[in-house]
Formats: structure tokens, sequence, C-alpha cells
RNA sequence: GGAGGCGUGGUGUAGCGGUUAGCAUAUCGGCCUGUCAAGCCGAAGGUCGCGGGUUCAAAUCCCGUCGUCUCCGCCA
């Protein structure tokens, strides 16, 4: 080793200990003949100090110094002088006095600043060009002690219980169901295709058939669709599946691993343990979305009732046709500017609302219950009976002080909108406590949507989950009416984990894909491995898979999880720093047995 | 596929119709033995993303385009 100790380790305890210590510069205060260096590994900062008198061939060496050298550095650990430590340093009660100094490579200027100032400002391009030297600085870094300690601890929870973790295939078979797929073409089969898996499903239900019973795996999976902030075409998840359990079971196993490993990644309280299990019909009613951010209320309430006969032909039609009126309240809201209410109205717009009501409740009521206009503040009141009015302060539960804020629309605008107003109001509004945890599970999903587009029932989760026990006899009669035995695990509004327990019997599977629309020409043809794996003793099972970029980024406290993955792609699915995808040269493509078409569009062209 | 934000020395930014394109920091040189955002003095560094248009005059206004971010659609 180049080096005896790491940069984070000295302390007094090893003062008067010769050491020699290799790293990055990562910052140098000159002094003309004193030169101080905070020397940088993966470990941390120390402090070593050169002394032109005492070292005078060492301090020729260190006056070369520049940002991001690596450099390896012998000498004696020693006190600083009193007064002089550094409490905002690991090692800031010691330094290194220098007897000898070897360049082992100097540095380029980096494109920006490495040693920890500003760095989160500097423009992601650039970070995600160079993201050797953006992994560097030590809140990356840190992010990929937090993620391997996150893998770490999962591996060893499943591994003590039991659990093999068996790897499965990336190139396996694309199947029409789902997420786009990413394919790859076959050399050795011309006009044929594999695809990446956009998760191990099937196979890890056929894990279950030959007879693993506990199965886990860190797996890699592929979706080739847009991507977002907590979305990338690769990502990884904890991907696990049993034998002879129930949802109860699987729900259980997760909830006990997420409390063992959330403290050694986090200093912030769970909220509350056991975890929340909310239904799904619930979690829209309150929060309208199925995965709630459960650290704070403002849960939503409906109007509808109410106004169905109101005056208001807004609110009337809205029920009318098929709608709901629903609202939530911003707390000490009444006295938000006019301009502050038009930037909510923007925002709720965005989600397909065609505006927001509001009603700034700004003193008590009158002795009959009243609220007089001394009390409101409302574009809408005016359109309102005094009962109506006093019919929504109450479900509203407000205080004087507080604003309503009312949406009516169908019943996926009005959820939309209130859903993501709520975060808004709770951002705004500094209601979101940042030093909790609050998860959750959400359970009795619908079994099946109605696809508008394509005129048939489509599975919320896939098609292999089962059906409540005492929902199966409505698959045919009432498709909409059937729940589901899947559960989602939900951390502070983010789903990091969503399963089920599957469907095990050929014969339930056969009516599942003729609920789907599904000829059996079709589900054998992509499913026929399955189903022919059903037929040879197939054991009850069901699993569940965790998002491990959302969890890592969730612990490391940052906003998108390219933060928590080495080498990420920006939105439009590019590696900067490697420039892919790139073309390919004709004789591959020859090999491949693939023509390409020119693309019109000018930004495509093939690179020069 | 759609909407919005951003793009100015290496980096972060100000400027938003006429400026010598300002500031901070980094970089380079000089001075400096207790700094830790070291300090002081000095220097160099800019096709204002790209293309077109409007105008006597464009970093600034308009159109297009590229890149990037966020969101909608999409993501069983």
């Amino acid at each position: 080793m180049l080096k005896t100790h790491n940069c984070g380790e000295l302390t007094a305890a090893d003062i008067g200990q010769k050491v020699t210590l290799a790293g990055w510069v990562n910052r140098r205060r000159d002094h003309g003949g004193l030169i101080f260096i905070d020397l940088r590994d993966r470990w941390g900062l120390t402090q070593v100090t050169i002394d032109s008198e005492a070292s005078p061939e060492a301090h020729a060496a260190a006056a070369q110094l520049r940002g991001e050298y690596v450099v390896q550095v012998h000498g004696t650990v020693r006190a600083r002088p009193e007064g002089f430590e550094n409490p905002n340093l690991a090692t800031g009660a010691i330094e290194v006095i220098i007897h000898d100094v070897n360049i082992l490579n100097p540095a380029k200027t980096p494109p920006f600043y490495i040693d920890g100032r500003d760095a989160d400002s500097v423009d992601e391009t650039l970070r995600l060009t160079y993201r050797y030297l953006d992994l560097r600085r030590a809140r990356m870094m840190n992010n990929l002690v937090l993620r391997h300690q996150l893998v770490r601890a999962i591996r060893e929870y499943f591994s003590a219980r039991d659990f093999l973790e068996v790897e499965t295939p990336i190139l396996l078979k694309s199947t029409p169901e789902g997420a786009r797929d990413f394919i790859v073409p076959s050399r050795m089969h011309p006009q044929k295709f594999y695809a990446l898996p956009q998760s191990p499903q099937q196979l890890k239900q056929l894990l279950m058939v030959a007879g693993v019973e506990r199965y886990f795996q860190i797996a890699r999976c592929f979706r080739d669709e847009d991507l977002r902030a907590d979305r990338q075409p690769e990502f990884t998840q904890l991907d696990l599946e049993m034998s002879f359990v129930d949802a109860s079971d699987i729900r259980g196993l997760i909830e006990e691993m997420l409390i063992e490993v959330t403290p050694l990644l986090s200093d912030k309280e769970i909220l509350a343990q056991p975890f929340p299990v909310i239904t799904y019909a619930e979690a829209m009613a309150k929060y309208g979305v199925d995965r709630p951010d459960l650290r704070f209320g403002q849960t939503l309430f409906d109007l509808s009732a109410i106004v169905a006969e109101s005056e208001f032909g807004v609110f009337r039609n809205a029920v009318a046709n098929g709608g709901q009126v629903k609202g939530v309240v911003y707390p000490g809201g009444a006295d938000l500017t006019r301009r502050e209410i038009d930037e909510l109205t923007d925002f709720v717009k965005h989600y397909g609302a065609k505006g927001l009501a509001w009603i700034g409740v700004t003193d008590a009521p009158d002795a009959d219950g009243v609220y007089g206009d001394d009390a409101l503040r409302s574009q809408i009141s005016k359109f309102l009976s005094p009962r109506e009015i006093s019919a929504i302060v109450q479900s509203a539960s407000v205080e004087p002080g507080d604003l309503i804020l009312i949406v009516a629309d169908r019943p996926g605008v009005v959820a939309q909108s209130l859903s993501n107003l709520r975060l808004e109001i709770g951002k705004r509004a500094d209601l979101i406590p940042q030093d909790k945890l609050a998860y959750c599970w959400v359970v009795d999903f619908p079994l099946l949507e109605y696809d508008e587009d394509e005129e048939r029932w489509q599975a919320v989760h896939h098609p292999f989950t089962s059906a409540r026990d005492e929902d199966w006899q409505y698959l045919e009669s009432d498709p909409g009416r059937v729940l589901a035995k899947a559960y989602d695990v939900v951390l502070n509004g983010w789903e990091i984990g969503g399963g089920s327990i599957r469907i095990y019997r050929s014969d339930l599977q056969d009516r599942m894909f003729k609920a789907l629309g599904l000829s059996s020409a079709e589900t054998e043809a992509q499913f026929g491995h399955l189903l022919d794996a059903f037929q040879y003793g197939a054991p009850p099972h069901g699993g569940i898979a965790l998002g491990i970029d959302r969890m890592a980024a969730l612990f490391a406290e940052t906003s998108t999880i390219r933060d928590v993955i080495a080498f990420p792609k920006t939105a439009a699915g590019t590696d900067l720093m490697v420039d892919a995808p790139s073309p390919v040269t004709d004789a591959q493509l020859k090999e491949l047995h693939i023509d390409v078409r020119p693309v019109k569009t000018k930004s495509n062209q093939p690179a020069g």
C-alpha cells in the first residue's frame, strides 16, 4: 500500500506516529514559508503541514501542488497548536508535519469545484459529463457509501432468513403487456430479438415452481419509457418472492426489514410503527393518490353532496355529470394575496382542473352559525347559500384565518389536482416535518381498470396478481368491483415498492387472461412457459419489489435518483460521459441483419 | 407527443434595446510561518448555446433549433 492510514482516521490518539498518506489535494493554503494542504481520500480530510525551515525539499515540492494533484506524503502526526484545532473536521485535532512530498500525478484544473464549495449549484450537464469528478465530491461519495450500506443490509437480512439470491437473465423475451421493452437484435437468429427484462417477474414465479421457496435478488430492470426525477431507463429493485405465504406474511417481512435497515441509513424517526395500512379507496378519498405522504394532514374532503343542488352551476353541473367537488384547507391561508391564490389556480390547471374556488374564513360565524360577508373572503360565496357555506366550512373543519380550496371536475382531475395541491400547501405552509419518515402500506387495490383507448380491461398491477378470494366471483360479471391481493409500500409520498400474491392455478390464470381480452393463442405465445409451469405443481406464492434507487434517494435526502446512481442518464436517456446512444458501424448492422432508415429530424443525424 | 424554466470568461451569476459586457470564485505571477472559504498586490481569461429575423443599434425583442432540468401524457 502506498499509504499507512486514510485521511479520515487520524486522531489525537495517533500523535507521534510516523504515517504515510496518499490522496488528492482538496485545498491548499500557501503562507510562503508554511504550506497547509487538506489532503482528501474516500474517508475524509487531513491537514498536512509543510515547513520550509524544517523540510526545505518537501516545501519546494509542496509549492508545486495544485487542486486535485494526486500526492503521497510522509510525516509525523502531531497535535495542532493550542487554539488552532478545527472542530469542523473529524481529524481537526491533529495535523501531519511532512518531511517528504511525492507528487504521484498532476491534474488539470477541474471544470467545477470538487473541494466542497458550491458544487450542488453546478449545471448537471457538466456533472454528468465529468461524472468521475462529480463522484469524487464528498456528497456524492457519501451517496455511494449509503447505497452500498443499504444493499448490504438487505442482503444480510434476507440471507439470515434462508433466502437465496438467484440471478436471472438480462437477455430475455419481449412481452407486449406493460412498459415498452428495450430490444436487442439477435445475430444468430435473423429478424428475432431479445428484450431486456422490465423486472424478473415471470422468472421469480418460475423459481417458486422450481421449489426455491425463498428468493431475492438485487435486480437491474429496464423500461423504455420517458424519464423523470425518480425514473431512469435502467433501475435497481430488491426483487423478492416466497412460497406458501399470504399478503400479511410478505408485508410483515418487508416491514421488519425496513424497520431494521432504516436506522442504519437515516437519523430520521419512523413516524408510526407498525406501519399504517390504508386501503386504496381510503387513500384516494383522503389524499387523492395511492401513495399518500402521511407526514402531515390536510386531508381532502368531499363536498359533492352539499353542493349537488347548489345555485352555483360549476359545482352543481360537476356533480350532475358524475364528477366530484372536493376541497383541501390551506391553514392560515385566508390572507394570501390575490397573486398567490392565482398561482395556486395556475398550479391546479396544470393537472387538468379548469379552476380553483376559494373561501377564506376570516372570522367566526354569527350567533346563528351564519358566516356574514365580513367573515368570508371568496370569489364564489355570492353564488352559495348561507346553509351551503356553513356546511362547507364545517366539512373543512377550519379555524378563522384558514383558506378552503375547492376543485370541481371529473374524479380523476379532482384527485390529481387536489393531491398535488395538498403537497404544495404542505411546502408553502411548511407543514411537512423534515425529520420524519412516514411509511405506510396501501392495500386492496382494484384488480383491473378499464382502458378507454383500447376498450378493454387491463391489470392494474400485472396479469398474475390474484384477486381476493371473495372477489373471484365478480371477475366476469363486474370486473371493476374485484379487489386484488396487492400491496404497495409508501415512504413520504414516494412509492418505494409494490407486490402481490400471485395466481398459481392455471384455471384461474385462464380466467384472468380472458377478462383481459387475451386470446388463448396470444397467451400461449407470450406466457405459454408460465402456464405450462403452473400445471406441474406450482405452490401458492407471492412477492414484492422495492425500488433501491428511490429508497437510497430518500435516505440520502436528495430529490432525484440520479444522485444515488453512479452513472445515470439524462431525461432524454443519454449518457453524457460516454456519449450513448451512438451510431454503430455498417458492419455491425449487417451482422445483425438490420437496415436503418434515415430519420427526417435534423437533430438525429448520425454523428460525424 | 405536449407545457414550462434555464443556457453570459473554467465555475456561479449581474446586465433584459445603446455599458469598455459588471461581480464573485477558480486559474497564472508576486509577497507572506498558523491557515482551514487563508490574506494582500497584480495579470490573463467572454464567438453572451447555435441559426435566422426585427432595428440606425440585439447578450437584451421575435422565430427556429440544440442541450439540459421539471412537469403532463407514458411508466402492467
